[in-house]
DNA sequence: GCCATAAGATACGGCGCGTTTCCTGTCTTC
DNA sequence: GAAGACAGGAAACGCGCCGTATCTTATGGC
């Protein structure tokens, strides 16, 4: 019952390791780009790298996981946070960063691969976790409590909670509203949020 | 072609109209509760209802739908939130009525529901207009105001978004938990973040 | 009792995941 | 430089479940 098998030359040398890792990843972003995250197919991925889906689920156990690395590569260094020494602008400018990561992306690409993530614990956790080892809310952690030792910020609201807030607010509002929260929204978060629950009491 | 048919003798009566919509949603329930809404299919809910998935489609467009309708019975009446003269109080007892809505069904399955919806671009946007329309940030709201007449809250921290956001913290908690957030986590957010929010500053 | 309407049974097409099977190119090792 | 381990590559498959189409038959309105 073996099928003859069709002597497959197709040419091109044959990748292996880290540069074919690398393609992989390239049309992963690549598929993202062009069709978005729900219609991002395993044999997609596969045809555009020009190779095949056992080669993918060597790596990557499924299609959320394959998409975590992709988008996991153009992590920016959250190991040196803006210090202008005034609190809003530091918040303002990281925040900033982080919403316009995926800038090159459409925007329910994103979105969808976010909404996707929630769905498995264990990467809802993976993800969590990434948030703050050396993550943006570590960035946040410093930032504020920079702020506070030049007493802008009352060090006793630096609750874990509270670090995480404007994260918080701002996932939640893209994941509300399916695109990436402008400008407007984020100053609201600042302005109406974080930076008065933040800020010392006037009246001493 | 045509093939012949079974004489479908069921020997039990035909339901209609409301009876059968009942049914239907029941069925919905009960799945859900049993297999949690990853494994809720249309089959299995058509099969307990015993009825058939032609109508299922008939009354909702797709699953979500159909669980949205079956989850959206009980939705309890907000529009007498609680008033106990304390702020805290008031705030406790709307989101705890609003968190253990769902408590006889598997937590994963109002998860996955709540993570499904998301999906939707549309049904996000109904899903935060039953938010505001006598919905639960409507009693926030009330109950907001009525502590900034007794004078527990400045009244000028009380925009759309300062409403909503126990609300969307703990939506996010939520989403990102996996499980309803616990007692913990509710007073967490009320006593480090909303309450020292709005409290009028003391030093006048 | 007639007829429009909707219930119910069944089958089907489609899609995309994740897997299996087998062949073949490439790197390693002796 | 040959042998063999290893991983890439091609093709096909099973499966689950969605949403639809088709056709029969019960039921309520008139």
């Amino acid at each position: 019952m073996r099928k003859p098998v069709a002597s497959g030359r197709t040419g091109a040398p044959r990748r292996r390791g880290d540069e074919l890792e690398r393609a992989i990843l390239d049309a992963v972003w690549a598929e993202l780009a062009e069709h978005g995250y729900d219609r991002l197919t395993m044999d997609g991925v596969a045809a555009r790298a020009r190779t095949s889906k056992p080669v993918l689920y060597r790596r990557w156990p499924n299609r959320v996981e394959l998409v975590v690395a992709a988008l996991g590569r153009n992590a920016p260094d959250f190991r040196e946070p803006p210090d202008t020494g005034d609190l809003r602008t530091d918040l303002a400018v990281l925040l900033g960063s982080l919403l316009h990561r995926f800038d090159d992306l459409p925007t329910d690409a994103v979105h969808g691969f976010l909404v996707d993530l929630m769905r498995d614990p264990e990467l809802r956790v993976v993800f969590h976790r990434g948030l703050t080892a050396d993550g943006p809310v570590d960035a946040l952690a410093t930032i504020m409590h920079r702020a506070a030792e030049r007493g802008e910020v009352d060090p006793a609201r630096l609750t874990p909670r509270v670090l995480s807030l404007p994260l918080d607010l701002l996932r939640d509002a893209f994941l509300m509203g399916g695109s990436v929260p402008s400008d407007q929204v984020v100053a609201e978060v600042l302005d109406e949020i974080v930076l008065p629950l933040l800020r010392v009491p006037a009246g001493g």
